[in-house]
DNA sequence: TGTACATCAGTGAACGCGCGTTCACTGATGTAC
DNA sequence: TGTACATCAGTGAACGCGCGTTCACTGATGTAC
């Protein structure tokens, strides 16, 4: 174990190094895609793509497990900012729900390729991958939450089970996520008004489940 | 292309097989489980693991997609039957949804192998790999969808697009079954709480979207 | 500024391995007479 | 029943390949004086 984990080297002495971790995620990203995972790639393939020696990997990554734990730390990042951003548009109605998604399948459609990982990598891979992948839907499950929480506050409405609700909301954005990145683009604006719906059973039986309580935990 | 299709040999002459296919298909649940994916398997250890030589394998599939193909229709059909029973048992109400999700938990829960494939593999492998998977998914969908037809004559409650309430109850449990299968044993029973009380939101959101309507179509 | 030295990022060559696939074969089983 | 022959399920050996990992190295960069 070394004691710098931080990506900044801390330079003490000798020469900065010419390739950079990014240099091997840009090329590990030039190769995933809707039918190319991550835990496929090799080492060889990945170094070749970045225009190193093979070994020269091992600089910046302990090996491919750590590179993959990379990519899908990025991609939770990249993705919670788009989605934070479409909710910034419309916070107090319902209709954080449509533009949220709507974000979401657009990200998709663009062939965001972090995105690609993120939704497909989940069930596969080592155990530090799955880990990895659990701890980015935790993040949006926390975040849609509170929002729930904030939409059931500023509609007078009840709210059963937030925590539950986010869940499931997520979880079955992800797999919807999962089965729209390999349709044909003339499919995503169906997929999405599908999605949008689902999403919208759950909330409605939230709300009518909460109903009789009127609590907010 | 042969145009013998049918795993029945049609042995107009000359010996018959000692190996089958059979043998194969269990020599590679044999090696699967919650942390081994059949994408992840080669010929070769499925070979070896069945006792056989390597290129025997020829015999009975083109190759390891076919083989995966097999397996994933295997266990779609024993899952169906699975649920088909859990269902019988309850035809009319609600605890039809609790003692699916329980029927299907305790089926996970029970290590079944073809079960943990079929959760897992739908999204990585090729592309008959993953049509397979959706297949199998469509059927399910379809059964359920039939069910919740009858559930809303039966109580007489309105049914907002039941095709796509089905479509979200599926791949909701699945996501959540995938989850379930790295827990541990004592987990099980609140994971099993989590789904029903998910699959309860949809229920009862499709429900009340369908009263204005009271359409069943 | 100039020189001697230390550091270490990146490399080229090589390793042993397991892989999928092929080939020519062998010998048990079934068929024809 | 007995014999000659055809079929073909299963095999052992070999192939070339890409893999992850190692080793000893080189030479540009930074540091000390």
């Amino acid at each position: 174990m070394s004691t710098n984990l931080s990506p900044v080297q801390v330079a003490t002495a000798g020469r900065k190094p010419m390739i950079s971790r990014e240099d091997i995620i840009a090329a590990a990203l030039k190769l995933v895609g809707p039918h190319r995972s991550v835990s496929s790639l090799s080492l060889r393939e990945v170094a070749r793509e970045a225009g190193i020696a093979p070994n020269s990997f091992y600089r910046q990554f302990r090996d491919m497990d750590e590179l993959a734990v990379a990519l899908i730390d990025l991609a939770g990042q990249s993705l919670r900012q788009i989605i934070g951003e479409a909710r910034q548009r419309s916070r107090t109605d319902l209709s954080v729900v449509r533009g949220s998604i709507e974000a979401f399948m657009a990200q998709l459609r663009a062939d965001d390729r972090l995105l690609h990982i993120l939704l497909r990598e989940g069930t596969v891979g080592s155990d530090a991958f799955k880990q990895a992948v659990d701890r980015q839907l935790v993040y949006f499950e926390d975040e849609l939450r509170l929002d729930l929480i904030r939409l059931a506050e500023a509609n007078h409405t009840g709210l059963f089970e937030p925590a539950l609700t986010s869940k499931a909301i997520t979880r079955l954005v992800f797999t919807m996520g999962a089965t729209a990145m390999d349709l044909p683009d003339d499919k995503y604006a169906e997929m999405t008004e599908q999605v949008v719906t689902m999403v919208r059973m759950i909330v409605t039986g939230t709300q009518v489940l909460g109903e009789s309580t009127k609590s907010v935990r």
